[in-house]
Formats: C-alpha cells, sequence, structure tokens
DNA sequence: TTGACAGTTAGCTAAGCGACTAACTATAAA
DNA sequence: TTTATAGTTAGTCGCTTAGCTAACTGTCAA
C-alpha cells in the first residue's frame, strides 16, 4: 500500500498533475522548462520532480548541467491512461500544453 | 481538471484509501462497519465518507437510521481497476479484508 | 413522549505540506 | 582559476487537513 499511496499522493497536487500531464504530452522535459511552465522557482519544481521520482512515476537523466524528466511508463501505465482521457479536455491542461510548444521552442 | 484532481486528492490519504478497497471486496457497507474497521470517530469517518462522496467516488443511500455507502462504479472505472490490482498484495488492505469478514458478520 | 442510537456538522488542535529565500554542489565557459 | 549557470538542499512561514470532542438532526423503540 505504501506504493499505491505514495503514488496517489504524488498525483494529488495541482502542480504535479500539471507536470505529469506536460511529460505525458512531451516526454522529455528539462527541469527550466517546468520552471518556467509552473512560474515557480527553481526550488519548489526541484522539490516536486524529487517527490515525483521517489515515487516511481517519473525518471530523470543528466546531461552536463541539465537534468531531464520523463515518465516511467511501466510505474502505472494504467492509470497514466485514465489520467489522459480525464485530463483531455481540461482547459488548464490544455493550456500548460500551448505554453510547451512555446518554452521547449526556446530550449537550447 | 478539478475533477480529476478531487478524486486524486479523495484518493492520497491512507483511512479513505482503505475505504475504497474495502468496498471494493464488499460492495456495500454502513458507516458503522467503517467506524469499525478504522478504529476512529464516527464523527471521522462522516467526514471521509463526505469527502469520498463529493468528488463522485462513492455513492451513499440512506436506510432509516442506517447510510450505505457504495463505489461509483462510473466515476473511474479503470483507476478502480488499477487499484484492485496494485492493492492485492497489500498487507494492511488484505488485513482489512479479514477484519471485514468479521465486522459485517454483525450486521442486521 | 421520552430515551437511545446512527450519523452529520462545528469548532479546535496538531501535523503535513507547498511556497519562498538563502546557501550549497556541480558543470561549463571566459 | 574565476565566474556564471542549472539544479538541489536546508530552513522558515502560512495554509490545509485529519483527528478529536461536543452539539445537533433524524429515526426507531419503549
Amino acid at each position: 500500500m505504501k506504493t499505491t499511496l505514495e503514488i496517489l499522493k504524488a498525483l494529488a497536487d495541482r502542480n504535479r498533475l500539471r507536470i505529469v500531464a506536460a511529460l505525458m504530452s512531451h516526454d522529455e522535459l528539462c527541469a527550466c522548462h517546468i520552471v518556467e511552465l509552473l512560474q515557480v522557482t527553481g526550488a519548489t519544481a526541484s522539490r516536486h520532480m524529487g517527490l515525483l521520482i521517489r515515487s516511481g512515476l517519473v525518471d530523470s537523466r543528466k546531461d552536463g548541467r541539465w537534468v531531464h524528466y520523463k515518465l516511467n511508463p511501466k510505474a502505472a501505465a494504467p492509470l497514466f491512461q485514465w489520467l489522459e482521457t480525464n485530463t483531455q479536455n481540461d482547459p488548464d491542461i490544455n493550456a500548460d500544453r500551448r505554453a510547451l510548444s512555446k518554452i521547449t521552442g526556446c530550449e537550447r
């Protein structure tokens, strides 16, 4: 149960849900993208990512100064699928998707 | 998103997760069963049930002095399925299942 | 009608958690 | 080597929430 509960707690926060939804549509994002998307400090974003990683939902990969995050599909595939369909018509999530296209365009 | 998040928040609590798991294996329980299972006051159980109902996960039916609760399968069927498989080997949930058999035996 | 019982609501306290700033580590460029 | 940048960790503050007790509503039996 610890893991099930940990996963649910990891997702039960507005900003972390936005992060996971963003990773469902962009499959790899670096920390700075998340900072810009959520409009929070780097420290806050880092704490959220640490929590998502500890829950097993997200993997990270370090590349020089940058850290890239992606979903761990094995963690909870059916859950991701439910999230996918459930957030389909969510205006905030959709706004995030549009914002991300611009944000990732500035990647370098 | 509000609803998705609401559902996740409703499930992201140890006792409420236990309640939902209990309803997956017993399909209808009255408030007093939940009080006995969780070993909390009636007031606390009532608050948890209210939250689960507001999230749409649970329906209630009043019968005289008693209130019976059951899962709303339409709310999030794939989610329930994921929970079902994910809590299969959970020792706490399994202990709850055993305890419930005794508790519901006292029903009248 | 009175009393007992099932459940809810209100008010309080304590713990948990999300956000920030500041200090730190690590990598890369000048 | 020095400086700048990306991200993490530590510490603090304020809000949210889970639990309790007490008071209330509603139903049934004596």
